[in-house]
DNA sequence: TTGTATGCGTTATCAC
DNA sequence: GTGATAACGCATACAA
């Protein structure tokens, strides 16, 4: 068994109560005490189970994760190492440690989820990304426990708190800015249309052509989760079309890569015969040939932000729903051309 | 306050050790009284709390996982999302929570792990990596806390279990394959020389390049954790040889496509001028261009393995220690010709 | 400033 | 078969 407060109390002849005292550095115990308490301590080779005090306080100073479902494609996107950074940092400086979701289908993962939270095993949670209709969140909402979302919710906007970019505007941009070049004939590959991010990102789309006068084409927008073959389909359905698109708004890095690749083995040079626009910048659109331009959504800030913003839900728990938008900014590679 | 295994006593008018024995599915309550307390837990929807749980019997349930620093290059790396999901599918097959490692610094990881193990958090710890002088895992023995390791440990090789690929192998039949093809100028480039995978990969290269009677040449290993400086750097300083490679033997795939491309802005064609395997085989490997010839490490099952190895050594602390080599297998794509 | 007593929600060891 | 009761290791209200 391991050394307790108890055995830390014995020899430093003071109470248990005296010792958890020193520990939560409590100002009404001596500095003499506290001492004497320490080196004892540092004698046993002490430390505190945190079981123990998670179930005295009620609190355990672990944020839960809820990532998309092991079995989905998403999983493999650059995004998550990148957001799970900047969380793994805000709650590290917080002192909060990381659990995350496990499950291979949503359902697998919407129990787990209910482990966490009725097992007491996390104080929060966060949800890594925001899907339609999604189960969790209305899980979540019914049992009062704080989380907070990346990514826009899709129901009650005003009533949860959200770390997000504003990807309706950073669309409209990235579109904006292939209109400004000339471009006329300009489609969009977005990621499944159950994610709320696709959503917003396609209405600023409509939105940059709606604005410059120019038509919406249904064939002119295709979603897909694919990497590889899917690429090749969307894309050469794309280019049979009898007005062929001349750039590209695509929703990802990964996708975009995935396009370019496709591209180059139809002989279509990039940018020459086409333009293309993608997002995240990861560091897949640089190593990328060529050079993606892409939308930098701030992958890390928006991780960083949701932790702490979390934590401070957790520790006050009447604070108000926020909403925070973090900036994005187009990053130009080679990727684009006048027409 | 939630309803606990007393609430549920009290309405099915039994004794809280009852209920907690029907928790536990004991065989020696009656199946009436089962019925009766199954029912008042799900009219009260009762859950048991893991907190008290893991206090009352001394386990968590609970998986801690030690990531590279987050600050480190090889957290970005697609390995990580394909270990953890092999992790994640093991652990949720039997029941087990993940808990991840947090900090930027490879001391604040090492202070993290203390409180997991010290403080009872977890039942048992799996690295994601192996590094040369690890002080984790030296901390971990002095504990006599249950780890595995992915990846072969630098030292104690024979007293630790761990999961690998027989990467001295997998280096060499890369190579080979490279001088079957009839280049006799094949370099290397490798990730961090900290890393052990590196170091196997570089002694399976050597020793195929001499079985085939090549002399061994200092110029020709590379050891970068680049991804774009430094592979332009690194492939220019190899070009500029007297006598450049015709071959490239690379550590990784992320690396690979970094190096493709110098490649391609120097206007060398691969495979016509530059022959290139590489590891790891991620989704990378086939959205590149040309789609790289590869050898897959099976990523998942390295994840898979280690999580259910190390369950079991936790179940039963008398398993003796294992080794288990995962398959390779090399994927034949398009980065290599004859010579 | 410090000690005592009690509770947190379970499991486990006795009894009966 | 089932019920008391004592741990598990810590925090805290209340005393002193």
């Amino acid at each position: 068994m391991a050394v307790t407060i108890k055995d830390v109390a014995k020899i430093a002849n003071v109470a248990p109560s005296t010792v958890s005292r020193v520990i939560a550095n409590s100002p009404r115990i001596s500095e003499k005490t506290k001492k004497r308490v320490r080196e004892a301590m540092e004698e046993l080779g002490y430390h505190p189970n945190f079981i123990a005090r998670s179930l005295a306080n009620q609190t355990t100073q672990v944020i839960g994760l809820v990532m998309p479902a092991s079995a989905d494609k998403t999983f493999q996107n650059p995004f998550f190492p990148e957001v799970l950074r900047g969380i793994s940092t805000a709650a590290h400086e917080k002192q909060y440690a990381l659990q995350m979701s496990t499950g291979e289908t949503a359902n697998e993962i919407l129990d787990g989820v209910m482990q966490m939270v009725q097992g007491r095993r996390v104080d929060g949670i966060i949800l890594l990304y925001s899907a339609v209709e999604d189960k969790i969140i209305k899980y979540l909402q019914k049992e009062c426990f704080p989380f907070v979302v990346i990514g826009k919710p899709f129901e009650q906007v005003e009533e949860i708190t959200h770390v997000d970019n504003d990807n309706y505007r950073a669309a409209k941009e990235a579109t904006e800015h292939l209109i400004d070049l000339g471009h006329k004939r300009v489609a969009f590959v977005g990621g499944s249309i159950q994610l709320v991010v696709t959503i917003d990102r396609l209405l600023g789309y409509e939105k940059a052509l709606r604005t410059a006068d120019i038509p919406y084409k249904d064939e002119y927008i295709i979603h897909e989760e694919f990497l590889k073959e899917g690429g090749q389909e969307a894309v050469s359905e794309l280019l049979s079309l009898e007005e062929p698109p001349t750039a590209l708004v695509v929703a990802d890095d990964l996708m975009a890569l995935g396009i370019l690749n496709t591209l180059h083995d139809m002989g279509i040079d990039v940018p020459e015969q086409m333009s293309i626009v993608s997002f995240n910048n990861v560091l897949l659109a640089e190593v990328a040939r060529p050079p993606l331009t892409s939308v930098d959504i701030n992958i890390f800030q928006l991780g960083f932000q949701a932790a702490k913003t979390l934590i401070q839900k957790v520790k006050d728990p009447t604070e108000p729903t926020k909403r925070i938008i973090i900036p994005h900014s187009m990053v130009k590679r080679q990727t684009c051309k006048e027409y």
